[in-house]
DNA sequence: AATACAATTTAGATTAGACTAAATTTATCG
DNA sequence: CGATAAATTTAGTCTAATCTAAATTGTATT
């Protein structure tokens, strides 16, 4: 019983707090793509949920759903779930930072607020996932990102490879051939809008348009 | 997408397998019990498992359920997840014994057969989980008990506890208390009937009797 | 063999979460 | 500013798993 709200609903959560990071409203169109729901099941859902958990969630017809600062907590919860299993199960049994995702997926809906501690305590308390992004806090506060995107650095900088964001599984396999995993040092070559051009410092040149990207690469400041 | 069957039918089947173990069938009541579901439900229930998995799972009407070759297979993937997990939580995470049954509860049904692969190779394939229960192997047979009921055993017999059965977490701490854990070494002071006394190595005296208990301890033939 | 009790099943209702199709609202753009 | 497209919601249906209450079947006992 440790927690009253059904695996759907934790997963509404966690998408509404991902697409009302930039401020915005999440919309029931957005949702339904993210959960595979169709959007007229969001809208029946979200509106039963807001009736239900008025505490956690806002919604307004035709205008989207936010969450409030409790509904905030609870979703950062599931991702801090999400992101310390993603890192535990990378330590301990040896899954690549492409495999872990799926698997954390359905763990994170499951595990005990006990299970979340001990993680947390064997791995001292870390502060990235395998990805590089940020693990809320134990009190659910989620950290301030200390990096920068990649579209911010001029040609010449160096720069340390900090975060790779919402990529898939076949991209990031093809990251990890190329060397750009987090922690991997890069010299931009050349930049234009979005034709990233960049060498990792093993030499080898890539280009990051080269690769159909669809996430973002962040990187940490330049020193 | 790694397995077809819900988490429900999951949970029929290993304990439609619990409850056969002694050659009988399965009864609607007793696994009601287990379920805890209500008699009527759990026949509506395994009515439609019937229909639905012939190959796993024959039903007759007031004879109760039992499983087809396929169907133990199923449920002992089950079990094997639930007694690797609670292997590998005891190990990695520091889980005591009596804790660590809720959790493989909720985990056993989420993991993918990946998952089950690594955590047995991690731990060296192990052959019992923490309470010295038979670990069913990758190939999904449960490995022949090579140990003995306490109730066999005969004053003055030595003997190492090798598994505790079916015991409740409160009993579980107490065992612990006295010593009683798999692996103890313990002499028969005193036997009759179902009033066990037995002395552990240490020479602390403990009535069996007196824990009021309800599960079974087994214990190594003794040299 | 008759009766009574227990176990099991049937029948019908309920709930949650999804779906489709149709209606409505909002946004866009000549 | 009105027409059309896109997004959203409404209304009604479906399925799975449960429940309760009532009916039935099986078992034991005298």
């Amino acid at each position: 019983m440790e927690s009253s709200l059904t695996i759907s609903i934790q997963d509404y959560l966690k998408h509404i707090y991902e697409l009302t990071e930039g401020g915005q409203n999440a919309s029931t169109n957005a949702l339904s793509e993210r959960l595979n729901v169709k959007p007229a099941s969001v809208t029946n859902m979200v509106q039963k949920l807001a009736a239900a958990q008025p505490a956690l969630v806002e919604y307004q017809k035709h205008q989207g759903v936010t969450l409030t600062k409790e509904g905030r907590k609870a979703a950062l919860e599931v991702i801090r779930h999400h992101r310390l299993l993603e890192a535990w199960l990378v330590k301990t049994l040896g899954y690549s930072w492409d495999e872990v995702h799926e698997e954390a997926e359905r763990l994170e809906h499951v595990i005990s607020e006990d299970f979340e501690r001990r993680m947390a305590a064997a791995m001292g308390h870390p502060l990235r996932d395998p990805h590089g992004e940020l693990i809320p806090t134990a009190d659910l506060v989620m950290p301030l990102e200390d990096s920068t995107p990649l579209s911010a650095l001029r040609p010449k900088q160096k720069a340390k490879i900090q975060c790779v964001k919402n990529a898939d599984a076949e991209l990031l396999r093809h990251l990890e051939d190329l060397g750009l995993l987090p922690g991997a040092q890069i010299v931009i070559v050349d930049y234009s809008s979005f034709d990233h051009n960049l060498t990792v410092k093993s030499g080898a040149k890539v280009s990051v348009l080269g690769l159909n990207i669809t996430g973002k690469i962040f990187v940490d400041y330049p020193g």
